[in-house]
DNA sequence: CCGCGCCTTAACCCCGCGTTAAGAGTCCTT
DNA sequence: AAGGACTCTTAACGCGGGGTTAAGGCGCGG
């Protein structure tokens, strides 16, 4: 899942990003609100994270301006403060969420999981499926005609970002963006090579192959021939 | 999962009931705290929803008199009021957990599955047990295939936080927060080492391996290979 | 038939993890 | 109050695996 955080302090941040990170999320940080609402504006992230309180543009602000703008990008908000108020205007903004520090990453994460799912097909517990293939992210484990199938952690990321794109082509830039968040080309195959040991992990064996070529655009995840 | 809601205002709880029944629950409606503490004594429900406000008798004197029979059902409170106190008060009278209006359809269920989850993995008597491994929280005793295992209060700790997310990937972020209570990074291999010691403590010389790692991520307890 | 794009294999290198040992802190006992 | 034992933490080091890059071959399309 990839996420946008704006948090300004920046020990915060890196510690919530990095417990993102592990849980397999990719995080990209803002760390005030200008360039938190300009990146925002890209409407490239599952799900947004806010700080209440930023220095330029406040939280709230955001909010505001994006819900403006027509961005209906779940949202979920942070604050020191735990009032009935601050809470109830963080939703008026048009958050989706509110969540009042101190709190622990796996609330966090839950509740994250919570408003992406609203939107997406994932299911309950953050599972995900294309024809017999099955993806558990919290429990990190795939499945295909219910026989396990082993992924390092780059692989696993890749196959999330399909199949949270089933029946669509996916390009080597989205890729790029959604996986390794790399934001120019790396000039490499890397994508090529994680693409072939991603398919020899799933599909081969299997008489109905999942993982298609679309010459000259990238990749697409899907049942149909 | 077979759930109580007690809850006066027809429409709020004929739109819960229809939400959780789509979630796949079995729901039993009550509308008054009378027919609602009766029900509750059926002892029949993995989990009870109450209305903070209710006719006839408190959703909090239920809550008490439920407890003063010695019943350990999962209570989760609703409530239009979201002041300290109230939470406080909800808490104190046995409730597991509060939520307070007006919340996510999402969030109320993932609360639940939370409570229940709870009750299932800590047992009557708090034990917890993978495989053949068992963990008894109240007596602090650890066994493996019976045979009794000396731990240290941190193994202990440690142990006992990634018995209760079984199967699930737990990160060194999750494990900081949750055992060392320290919401930062603390820049050293404390983590590895308590890990170590407890592969030693509780897998070394059995044939299955119940403490994985996940290399980038963190580590799963998990009887399956 | 040629060229470009894609697939696969193999090698390298870095980073993450595990282990061991030593130091620091704490609690208990005498 | 002081010594000792035990636990927790830090630090150093070695290992292994995974991620990346590069090179060569294949196939599709023009």
């Amino acid at each position: 899942m990839k996420i946008l955080l704006v948090e300004d302090d920046r020990r915060a941040s890196e510690y919530l990003a990095r417990g993102l990170r592990e849980l397999g999320h990719v995080v990209e940080q803002a760390f005030d609100g200008e360039t938190g609402l300009k990146a925002a504006e890209a409407g490239i992230y599952d799900v947004l994270v806010l700080d209440r309180m930023l220095p330029k543009l406040d939280g709230l602000e955001i909010v505001r301006q994006l819900r403006a703008t027509g961005s209906t990008a779940p949202i979920l908000i942070l604050s020191a403060l735990d009032e009935v108020d601050e809470r109830v205007q963080g939703l008026r903004a048009g958050g989706d969420d509110y969540l009042s520090k101190p709190y622990h990453l796996e609330e966090l994460a839950a509740r994250l999981d919570a408003l992406a799912r609203r939107q997406s097909e994932a299911g309950p517990g953050g599972k995900l499926r294309v024809a017999d293939l099955e993806l558990d992210s919290r429990a990190r484990k795939v499945t295909r005609a219910g026989r396990k199938i082993e992924l390092t952690a780059r692989e696993f990321q890749l196959l999330e970002f399909l199949m949270r794109h089933t029946g669509q082509v996916v390009t080597r830039t989205m890729i790029l963006e959604g996986v390794w968040d790399y934001h120019f080309d790396p000039k490499t195959n890397v994508i090529d090579v994680h693409i072939s040991r991603l398919r020899q992990a799933i599909d081969k064996g299997f008489e109905r192959q999942l993982l298609h070529t679309v010459r000259g655009a990238g990749y697409t995840l899907t049942e149909d021939p």
